[in-house]
DNA sequence: GATAGATGTTGACGCTGTCAACAGGAGGTC
DNA sequence: GACCTCCTGTTGACAGCGTCAACATCTATC
């Protein structure tokens, strides 16, 4: 059932691996270094010899969390996607955390170790944040002096998606009692809603022309 | 320092009132039985008299958050406020949020104590969404056959409020190098683009007539 | 006054993260 | 070859945690 027994090569890759093995079936909270080790097959103090503590155990696999999560609204996104199945960021993004909520809750529902100790992890955070932006960057021109629209542009678009995200993680959701064809509407509603939003002219500025889009400048 | 050396009355009481004091000092993880106890000069498991266990304790905090929480959200939105300063449920949520971030992450950002086992819970943290349903219901005359319409908004509003206010109290944001005027305009900014996307008809559907808005129907 | 229930205390258990000391192997240097 | 050092992993301890069980005490009721 294990990932595999034999005395593993690279200690400090089968650590993380067996972490997130952890937290799929138990939970972020449950996952103690003890565990780890126990999986493995190792002393109780081994892991340490890779990871200072269990915050920079989780710092790691925060950071891959955070790569993967980039790469996946890179590859959804770009247009020369071999796949040819274009999609859009919004439905990129709710997808991800659909498909894999654990690695979401990890990374935007946990509260994170202090971040001046994982330089590389707000590294990686940052660059997955900077997609988002680069594409409402361009969709300006990439104009410096419209960087501020750009960035409020993103931040609200990260809002509704972000909230509706840890909202439909949320245990309140199953008690909300909502009309039945709410819920499939969810998200294209949702959605709908901030193209409507961002094609309404903020305030006192005309509406930017965009004809088509331009991809996303990474 | 503490709230009062002297043997409380009423323990019970005495253990909630201590909890939020460790909440507010070291963070939510941080929260042990045996310091609320310590806190109040009696045995380590004095408090388990009065709450089944450390989820019992932190589910009755949580509900009694959310019950804060509703109250500040009617009075703010209420026309009979005795203040007078009617105040937009947006304002007022992030409001909240900002003056009271622990109760807004314990209400929001943790993960929830098993929920059939606090029933109580549940019943306030719905309430405190109906408020928000109600004044969407509200705005389209309360009909039922809007009511999923009124879902669809009030679950749009939540996403983008909750989505904001988490992000402004996450890690990620202090490093990612906004443009100076972003922060302060952050709110209205989101407030007006909520709007927009209110105010632009969802799919065929004609504007809703909307002239005074209601109060909240409680 | 006896009795039963509620409330608080004491002590133990296994779990956790972490520190300190130790063991062995790899590789370099004399 | 002998020696030394670093890296890796092991063993054993410690305090802190949640929780269970047994005991003490106080109070109210018959």
């Amino acid at each position: 059932m294990a990932t595999g027994r034999q005395r593993p090569l690279d200690l400090k890759e089968a650590c993380v691996r067996a972490a997130r093995e952890v937290i799929a079936e138990r939970g972020i909270e449950a996952l103690s270094m003890r565990d780890v080790a126990r999986k493995l097959g190792i002393s109780h103090q081994a892991p340490y010899r890779h990871f200072e503590g269990r915050d920079h155990l989780l710092a790691e696999i925060m950071r891959r969390c955070f790569a993967d999560f980039a790469e996946h609204l890179d590859r959804r996104m770009s247009f020369d996607d071999p796949t040819g199945g274009r999609e859009d960021m919004g439905s990129a993004y709710l997808a991800y955390a659909e498909r894999k909520p654990l690695e979401y809750r990890l990374m935007f529902g946990t509260p994170w170790p202090e971040p001046a100790q994982h330089p590389e992890l707000v590294k990686y955070a940052v660059h997955a944040f900077d997609i988002l932006r680069n594409s409402q960057r361009a969709k300006y021109g990439d104009r410096p002096a419209q960087y501020a629209r750009a960035d409020l542009d993103a931040l609200f678009i990260w809002s509704a998606l972000h909230g509706l995200a840890s909202i439909m993680q949320a245990n309140v959701m199953q008690h909300l009692v909502l009309a039945p064809e709410v819920i499939p509407r969810l998200k294209a509603d949702l959605m709908g809603k901030i193209d409507a939003a961002l094609a309404a002219a903020p305030q006192a500025a005309k509406k930017p022309r965009q004809s088509g889009r331009k991809p996303a400048t990474r």
